[in-house]
DNA sequence: ATGCATGAGCC
DNA sequence: GCTCATGCATA
């Protein structure tokens, strides 16, 4: 009732059942026969903080890749949860005040918007749990490999300012009801300073490949530059220099990424996901995004060892009743026309997507998502389609003579350093 | 580790 | 509708 948002979904599943449903409806530009896009139906329930938790931890650890083989599915379903009565007191309370929006009737972090509080963090008392296992692991499923291009626009032209201090789903943080330990309910970290003026290029052209991304400099206004001090904004070096220091202390420590995400919330009120940490060790993230979570991993880090002594374990906040729609499973001879596409025109209109949605038996969402997941992955630090296993990377070594700059420090930064 | 998805804020 | 930050679900 309260947010109605403009998804284009609405219509088919609402909140109300008990109990996955699945509706395999769907109103305009449905899929046909024999589509080319599968939706699997499994997950479906609502956050479950415990069940969360463990799903994290054993995401590291294992990494069976065998995938059975796609079956073509009819039309789409999804499944719908009931936000059922296990919320927490105040969650409840949060939630209550919103119930629209598709799949999800999680409160919306409409409390604490942009500009709230930026004061200094104030770490009351640094939480983390260790995750029991600590498991060496790690095999990479094989990227999907074949994105030739490969220039990065770190933050192109046109500068969006986000909210980088809301509270997570989860986190009703910001209402002050951190029922954790402790209880302090901690405020939004500030962090959102100054933007570096001096991110390169406006350019929307992906087509050809630019050098030296991380070659730009800080021309700020002549203040110290201490790239280990928050109070600068980190060159691309730092943060390189930085996500991999820091994933190693991270694992020295035996934290997992889950962890950190976790401890993020209880430290300075805003919870992270496995992915994002993943993410910005990876340096996966825009070079701003990158910066925004360098100061917190950084004082979480300062936290970490210095505590390393402290069990004090927390409670997970989860985020409840979300019911999102089911993903997408795209064929990859699909992915490949999409690929291509994208390399003719990277901005299809919506013309041009609803026609390309039609030829590949696809919805117009899905594409339309699968462009913008595309183009924001052509903006991360990192250019996608790298060598994640040590042979692909020595192999790589080799003609390392044509590649950019950039492309070469990533290739041996995820070849050498890169160890979990 | 990553693919597809959501939603806020902007245009 | 787009970008951007972020995450659930999945491989």
């Amino acid at each position: 009732m309260a947010t109605a948002t403009s998804s284009p979904y609405l219509a088919s599943s609402r909140i109300l059942s008990s109990g996955p449903v699945i509706h395999s409806d769907r109103s305009g530009g449905g899929m046909q026969p024999g589509s080319t896009a599968v939706t699997t139906v499994s997950g479906g329930y609502r956050g479950d903080p415990s069940i969360k938790m463990v799903q994290s931890d054993f995401m590291q650890g294992a990494m069976v890749a065998s995938n059975g083989g796609h079956m073509l599915s009819h039309a789409h379903q999804w499944v719908t949860s009931l936000p059922h009565a296990a919320a927490a007191a105040a969650a409840a309370a949060v939630a209550a005040a919103e119930a629209s929006s598709p799949w999800s009737s999680s409160s919306q972090p409409q409390d604490v918007k942009r500009n709230a509080g930026r004061e200094e963090l104030h770490s009351g008392s640094a939480l983390h749990h260790r995750s029991p296992h600590l498991g060496p692991h790690q095999t990479h499923p094989a990227s999907w490999g074949s994105t030739s291009a490969a220039h990065i626009s770190i933050a192109e032209g046109q500068q969006q300012q986000q909210s980088l201090i809301y509270s997570q789903p989860g986190g009703f943080t910001v209402n002050g009801m951190l029922s954790s330990q402790g209880g302090q309910s901690l405020m939004h970290p500030g962090l959102v300073r100054g933007e570096s003026p001096e991110l390169d290029h406006g350019s929307h052209h992906h087509h050809h490949h630019h050098h030296n991304h991380h070659t730009h400099h800080h021309q700020h206004h002549g203040i110290n530059h201490d790239p280990h001090s928050d109070e600068d904004t980190p060159t691309s070096d730092d943060l390189e220099h930085f996500a991999k220091q820091f994933k190693q202390r991270r694992i020295k420590l035996g934290f997992t990424q889950a962890d950190v995400g976790l401890a993020l919330g209880t430290l300075y009120g805003n919870v992270f996901s496995q992915t994002t940490i993943c993410r910005f060790e990876a340096l996966q993230l825009s070079f701003k995004n990158m910066c925004k979570l360098k100061p917190l991993l950084n004082k979480w880090l300062e936290e970490a060892d210095s505590t390393t002594g402290s069990p004090t374990s927390i409670d997970k906040i989860a985020a409840q009743g979300r019911k999102r729609k089911k993903r997408t499973s795209i064929e990859v001879s699909v992915k490949g026309a999409l690929e291509s596409h994208f390399l003719k025109c990277p901005k299809p209109s919506a013309q041009e997507i609803n026609s390309l949605a039609d030829s590949l038996q696809l919805e117009k969402e899905v594409v339309r998502v699968w462009f913008c997941n595309r183009r924001q992955k052509e903006k991360r630090m990192t250019p996608p389609g790298l060598p994640h296993t040590p042979e692909d990377a020595y192999s790589q070594v080799g003609n390392m003579g044509e590649k950019s700059d950039y492309l070469k420090r990533q290739i041996l930064f995820t070849k050498g350093k890169d160890v979990e």
